[in-house]
DNA sequence: CCGACCGGTTGACATATATCAATTGATTCG
DNA sequence: CGAATCAATTGATATATGTCAACCGGTCGG
């Protein structure tokens, strides 16, 4: 592995407060790939051997049922991935797609559950990380069940917005048809919703969004930091 | 504390493996107090500062937003809430009321980020249990997102009927509006969707259910366990 | 350059789900 | 008991969302 990738790893909030050592021996038994785009990393009903980090690139999450399809997230860098299965030795609930080219470092999972033992910085860290997922998944649950999917997409905007950077244009950072999935609903709707959007000020040339109303368009969105300030 | 509570809370598994010394401490600074039915014990938004334990009775957990309302789950004895909310010392992302009349356990949520640092044993079972909680709703978003109401409703019965022992008859534990809301449908939809699983051999009276063909509603659910098996 | 392909869009339509209003049936309480 | 609630149900209707088919416009490879 690369000195630099090593030491952005070692960044990570996962990795930062752990003792040398521990780091040294956890990432001696990682692995290091490049993955073309499409690739499937995971699938959901298997063991969970590693934990995945997305060094570069990005990564999809996904699941099915029953001939369905849906967008769960997507892990972009530098963060890590399936920590729960991980740690509970469980099943991946959810399959793993690169985007695009992707960087992934793989670490074995016993050595995390080793290590969570020896290491006390590591075990707060592994803490905090999880209680983090689980707080947005259910921020997530909150959007999906308490909102339209025009309030929905009309949230997203806004969290994306203030993502890049606050300012009234902005790009997307998905194809409309994950973000649609990932939205829950269908590109077909995801197009409509956009439409319906416009009398609230927002504008849309490909995957450039321009919110020309901003007060107008929060108005009818409503952000609620309980469901989309993914910091807390 | 009465003696019998303090053993029942000894034993969960947050609690089992800790040192004598550390529960001790914890338990040291817990209160415990019954509550009428319809208390609102928190209010999201609010900081966390105790972990709640039910130790008796029953705890709706909910969200609002913009006048609307839903259940996101129920707590039953003898379980946690709003550990996630302790851990990264965040406001709570969900309400919480007595469903009936209720015992409740409240330690401060200091007390267990301390212990936490202290005792490794405990500190692996808040992260298993984190991690528990973390792919429940993981799960709970998969049946969300992937399946309509109607299947939701067949899987809710094929697990509520397991875990009320396997047999074809058996009794619903939620009022039937609030099981509405935990399934994301309106009580009447909630009404229509058992007469839609009539056909498939399911006959309600009052709160009381009847499976009067197994194979064919399993057929029609199609459950699965990475979204019905709450154990894994 | 052309044609195949693919993502996105649009319109027509079907289905799922919510809403509103009214009724029923059980339970509580004076 | 009888009035008042309240959950549950039902029917009529509205709205939201999905599905299907067609079309558009870019991109890529021969």
């Amino acid at each position: 592995m690369p000195d630099s990738e090593y030491r952005e790893i070692r960044k990570l909030d996962l990795f930062a407060q752990m003792a040398d050592d521990n780091f040294t021996s956890l990432m001696r038994g990682a692995y290091v790939q490049n993955f073309p785009a499409q690739i499937e990393l995971i699938t959901e009903g298997e063991p969970s051997d590693f934990l995945h980090i997305v060094v570069s690139g990005s990564v999809d999450l996904f699941s099915s049922w029953n001939g369905r399809e849906t967008s769960m997230a997507t892990v972009r860098p530098i963060s890590t991935f399936i920590l729960g299965a991980t740690i509970k030795e469980a099943p991946y609930l959810m399959s793993a797609r690169t985007l695009e080219k992707s960087r992934i470092a793989l670490i074995p999972s016993q050595d995390v559950r080793a290590i969570f033992d020896a290491d006390g910085n590591f075990a707060r860290a592994i803490v905090t990380e999880l209680a983090q997922c689980y707080r947005s998944v259910i921020k997530a649950q909150k959007d999906l069940k308490l909102r339209t999917s025009l309030e929905r997409l009309a949230n997203y905007l806004l969290r994306q917005q203030r993502h890049a950077g606050g300012g009234a244009a902005f790009e997307l950072d998905f194809e409309k048809r994950r973000l649609a999935s990932v939205l829950g609903m269908t590109p077909e709707n995801l197009s409509r919703a956009f439409k319906g959007l416009q009398p609230y000020g927002v504008s849309v040339t490909g995957t450039r969004i321009s919110i020309d109303n901003q007060a107008d368009l929060e108005r009818f969105a409503k952000p609620n930091p309980l469901i989309d300030d993914f910091s807390t």
